[in-house]
DNA sequence: CAAACTGATTGCGATTTGCAACTGGTTGTA
DNA sequence: TACAACCAGTTGCAAATCGCAATCAGTTTG
């Protein structure tokens, strides 16, 4: 949007609470939506997360929040060589430990606000699964977005088992 | 601030995903930071919450954050018997369980951002504590907040041991 | 070579933010 | 009873941000 008048940092911050802090990074309406997209959808390019996104976020904003991500080192961002302008964006180790504030944040309103039965699904199995879970698919994220060795793999991944549920509720409706 | 056309609700949703559900709600820079001052700091009045937050909320914006609150059942407002004007705020029981979003947003920012140390001893400790911690304060905010039996008690409170890991860094420093 | 696709950028009106001043009322004190 | 201090907000206004639509330049596909 419009450009920040220094590279990065340099924002005064107005406190040094941590959830202040959290805040003044993810606290939008958009930010935490494109790293969700990015963990339970693997959406890695911009125009993934332009288009395939229940909420349909605008270039600009998407854009912006993008390189604002990049900044916190939340996201990386590399060339695609399968394409000379594609980028593929992917998570840090930090922004993948987000994944417990979105399992949080998921359980607490698939409990309390007017959620779809499709997209709450995914929300109930995280819940369900709780924090080993969580690590879990925090493991497979670290494969996926940092190239971590692979693990002995036992049956399907956490991703797969999310989007089966998911897929399962679409089929039946 | 603008006056939504309707009472509540009618809001039309981006999508019927419960983290965008939840960030609807919540999805701003001051919302999850007066409940914040709410749990953490026992602040139940307007003046309270003003004036006694770190970040200086504006009054405008605390008023119309309030309000939105309460329509979506997050908190509530009662006459304070004590001062005809005086309002206390309460939790209700869904914004009490705002505590373990709070309590991983703040071990993420704790964990990743400049927080300050006397700030930041809450956090450390809430995180060290876990679920169990989580789910003994959550237990005392509902004493404090919905008037629900006290519970034998042994030993300070959680909200006090807070209280106290912080007072002992401020005297230290 | 043209159409479609890529990651963005720009213009612009509508909305939201945030500061400061202010309102109308209540309480404490002399 | 006068008066200052305190209470919960409200109002005005400028600045910043949001969000839609159009556009852009380079890349790939047919």
């Amino acid at each position: 949007m419009t450009a920040r008048l220094e590279p990065n940092m340099t924002d005064i911050s107005r406190s040094g609470c941590p959830i202040n802090l959290s805040l003044e990074v993810l606290g939008d309406k958009w930010s935490l939506l494109i790293i969700r997209d990015m963990m339970f959808g693997n959406r890695r390019h911009f125009r993934e997360l332009l288009t395939k996104s229940e909420e349909g976020i605008s270039s600009n904003i998407l854009a912006d929040r993008l390189k604002t991500l990049l900044d916190e080192g939340i996201i990386t961002r590399e060339d695609d060589p399968t394409h000379k302008q594609k980028g593929i964006y992917s998570l840090t180790e930090q922004g993948i430990e987000l994944l417990p504030v979105l399992a949080q944040m998921a359980a607490w309103g698939y409990k309390y606000l007017p959620v779809s039965e499709e997209l709450g699904i995914r929300a109930r199995l995280l819940s369900e699964g709780g924090p080993k879970l969580w690590a879990e698919f925090m493991d497979e994220l670290r494969e996926n977005h940092l190239g971590t060795k692979r693990r002995k793999r036992t049956g399907p991944s956490v991703g797969e088992r999310l989007q089966a549920a998911y897929d399962s509720v679409v089929q039946r409706k």
